[in-house]
DNA sequence: ATTACTATCTCACGAGTAC
DNA sequence: TGTACTCGTGAGATAGTAA
């Protein structure tokens, strides 16, 4: 049995809106094509075709047609749409970056600690990280890319501050996942680092816990709202 | 800015599925064309049509090459998605019938006062008819082809039974509104009606009730379940 | 193994038109 | 007014193949 075929998707879809389910309606086929951006010859034919392959039947009164869709038709549309559907809602709803732990959890500690920071983690995040940050170096296109695209979506902002002699800039964190543990990806106004390498924070010390050292392979994983953002 | 085409619907739907909304999803344009059951050249000309419009984001690292969807890709999924799923639930939910009252409400009174079937229709429909039945003389091929169809739905069941004497036959009730008013339309088992009358009770005196008579135009509407039965 | 070009073919669509 | 035929055009698919 041939599928229904794709272009004769939406001349169904426009044959349900008439209330074509259950009752025969009238329809002419200009007023069809009209509704499907078509000819009224390719509505015509749609019809043909769709009454050829069981999807619709049609009632002739003179000059006067009826359709109604046949179950048949209401199950392939059915069908086309929960494929649909559940395409759109498969949506793994989380960004992901694989990596290696590159050198030293050394540099951002210092920053991390000071209590400008330290004090909106705490209400901001639930958590003070443990001192230091863990640098992820990501290996592949993807993940820089995915890295580039976090940008657009929402973050708790933990904002900058002064502490007389300077100003230190904000930092975006973002709640993760590395390698099953729970952390932050952070984004530092201020970064001396190029885009191939990702920063996070946690409260326990990442590498004991995870028993990672420089060098393993990490995969993190930044859950997505339902926000559209980004390009 | 130029429509998503139809045909590129599935394909994008598979790269959902694949995960291609937020991350670049590594895939080859064979594995892609057997997911849509088109060839491998068609899934090529798919992912560059795609791209050129703005619904996907591809990134190529030598050979390996990562598809990702962009936010305008999913609006348009989105936008289409929800249009065959509307329309889909836009049935309005009713068989309807449309014809003119006929001649008496007479021949069926006797049989529908009966015991045997008065019993049943108190416990069944809730109520002991008005003793008498409509008929509705049905004036075109639609409503004719809906009574057909009727007889595929889920109905009310009144058993047949005998006084001994002789049996009387089955009757199948669909609850129905008549002009607005609340009655059964009543498949009998035996009828010397034809297919374009059909017989309604009603525990009032519909004639009086709506202020009817023979002649005058009605519209009978039959809730439809979301069962699935006929052709 | 890939991607994606060119050529070819098929078929969906619209124009014209019969009824 | 209608529907739906034939026919020409071009979009979309596949085959073959280069890189």
């Amino acid at each position: 049995m041939p599928d229904l075929k794709i272009q004769h998707i939406l001349t169904l879809a426009e044959l349900f809106t008439k209330g074509a389910r259950y009752n025969f309606v009238p329809i002419t086929t200009s007023s069809l094509g009209k509704s499907i951006n078509k000819s009224q010859q390719a509505a015509s034919k749609h019809l043909v075709e769709l009454e050829a392959s069981g999807y619709v039947e049609r009632l002739r009164s003179g000059q006067r047609v009826s359709v109604r869709i046949t179950n048949k038709g209401y199950a392939e549309m059915l069908k086309i749409s929960s494929i649909l559907k559940s395409s759109l809602e498969s949506v793994p709803g989380h960004l992901e970056f694989k990596g290696t732990i590159s050198s030293g959890m050394g540099e951002g500690a210092y920053y991390m600690s000071m209590k400008g920071y330290t004090k909106q983690f705490k209400t901001k995040l639930g958590y003070v990280p443990f001192p230091g940050t863990l640098n992820v170096k990501l290996k592949d296109k993807e993940s820089i890319e995915a890295k580039r695209s976090l940008d657009a979506y929402p973050a708790i902002m933990v904002d900058g501050f002064s502490d007389g002699k300077r100003t230190y800039g904000w930092v975006k964190c973002y709640p993760a996942k590395i390698n099953g543990i729970n952390a932050a990806l952070i984004l530092l106004e201020r970064t001396h680092h190029d885009d191939s390498i990702v920063e996070l924070i946690s409260e326990e010390n990442i590498k004991k816990a995870t028993n990672l050292s420089t060098g393993s392979k990490v995969t993190i994983r930044v859950p997505m709202g339902t926000k559209i953002a980004q390009n």
